[in-house]
DNA sequence: CGTAGGCTTGAGTTCCCTCAACCGGAGTGG
DNA sequence: CCACTCCGGTTGAGGGAACTCAAGCCTACG
């Protein structure tokens, strides 16, 4: 696919981004091992590294960067099933055949795991295991969330779920801020980068662009947000949007 | 919840309805630990045995009967986001709190697996941790084909849809026939029973109830499908229905 | 300065939803 | 045994949210 770039083995952020990523199931002297046993991968912006229907082969742990997971129809309708960000995981979703394709979106660099190299070491770790199905039950979870977003909500509310589920992504703790509704540590601003295309995020949501556009417009002149540049979107009220976003309009 | 209904622990169906259920996991010997370890329930329908963002402390089996899982909204939108069956396994998606509801449709056996007692059989039967893991990636590319349905599909492809999995349910290898388009060995008509109601086929595609309807007057008038009586719908031409579920149309 | 691609805006359309009436089988009670 | 009600399902009329198509705008880039 592409040639390993000569990180050193020992640079464990390179499958660890962050506590959510598979390294805290081993010991720390383990890791040399698991890293070992992976493969480093460093692709340009727009490379499609894991296509739908094609043999499931490998795990892989977003190091740096986001990817966005699609499924295409023949007539070319695509549906966005997620965006991956820094420490995530990657091919679960597969029994045989992938369920889906990836691209990179901007620069990325990717930690690969063989399912058979995967195979020894749950055996040598069996928190390992657990580990893996834990991710999966956490990925199950908010695939939960997403139905419920594509057959049940409006297009304001999709766009709103949007936007805190991104909020929650950047900012730490907030998720649980605004589920108890402690107001008082909700930052009152927050200011998003957004790297995909309106396209990608009407794919995301179920929607078209224009009604992606259109909804914008309003929430701006509703002064929920602030559209910095096209890529950059600050929130000004996330808990009114998080409101919206639960159908409470 | 419910008291033990006595049945004998020997009873494998009561947790291994099927291959896809966990039992095959582990020695035949072994059995009966595993069974000592759950409990066994019977619910008669419209219970709901399972809510939404309840503390989550067991797996489920479903050893007979089926259910529907589903989230709910305040203002009364639902999202049915499953129906299982037989050897069905319950209960992944959770973490810390099950992210959805489940209720009986028609009376059902249980089998529970409480989370902590699982724990214990993972540690003797590594095998099992993989097996939950193997059931949950199966769970995740089975959601990731409902993204799909519920993003990008019209009324009629998503019925269509709805026919094919069912009938892939309860036509062993009907599933793989249909991909690989291998037409003779089809069984040319398929009969299904359908337990769940109009609304509950509405909420699990995101139609409304009359959309429904209509969209099957249509389908009768095609010729692709027989109503024998409410519950009961013969497919007459599952080749042509699988073509539209895919958008060919 | 010109072009291309992504985004926005507008006008018109459509698919599905909403609301309301109707139908028919199951259960109840006189 | 019939009348009544209830409930799930069907059918019809009308409306609206989001889609389609088309034009215009803005930024990036050669």
């Amino acid at each position: 696919m592409v040639a390993l770039d000569g990180i050193p083995v020992r640079d464990c952020t390179y499958c660890c981004g962050r506590t959510k990523s598979i390294c805290n199931a081993i010991e720390e002297k383990d890791l040399p091992r698991l890293l070992a046993a992976s493969s480093r991968l460093h692709l340009p912006s727009g490379r499609i590294f894991i296509e739908e229907g094609e043999s499931a082969q490998a795990f892989y742990v977003i190091a740096e960067g986001r990817a966005k997971l699609f499924n295409l129809f023949s007539d070319g309708r695509r549906q966005i099933s997620g965006f991956v960000a820094t420490g995530d995981f990657l091919g679960l979703a597969a029994s045989e055949r992938y369920a889906f394709s990836a691209e990179a979106l901007g620069d990325i660099k990717l930690c690969r795991f063989a399912y058979e190299t995967m195979d020894h070491l749950t055996e040598q770790f069996p928190h390992l295991q657990k580990r893996l199905r834990a991710e999966a039950s956490r990925e199950l979870v908010k695939m939960q969330a997403r139905l419920v977003l594509l057959g049940r909500k409006s297009a304001r509310e999709r766009l709103a779920s949007f936007f805190i589920e991104q909020a929650c992504c950047s900012e730490d703790g907030l998720e649980e801020a605004l589920n108890q509704r402690k107001n008082l540590s909700i930052p009152p601003v927050i200011s998003l980068f957004l790297p995909m295309s309106r396209s990608d995020i009407a794919d995301y949501l179920g929607l078209t662009i224009e009604t992606v556009s259109r909804t914008l417009k309003i929430f701006k002149a509703e002064g929920l947000i602030k559209i910095q540049d096209v890529k950059t979107v600050t929130l000004l009220n996330t808990v009114r949007l998080k409101f919206i976003s639960e159908g409470n309009n």
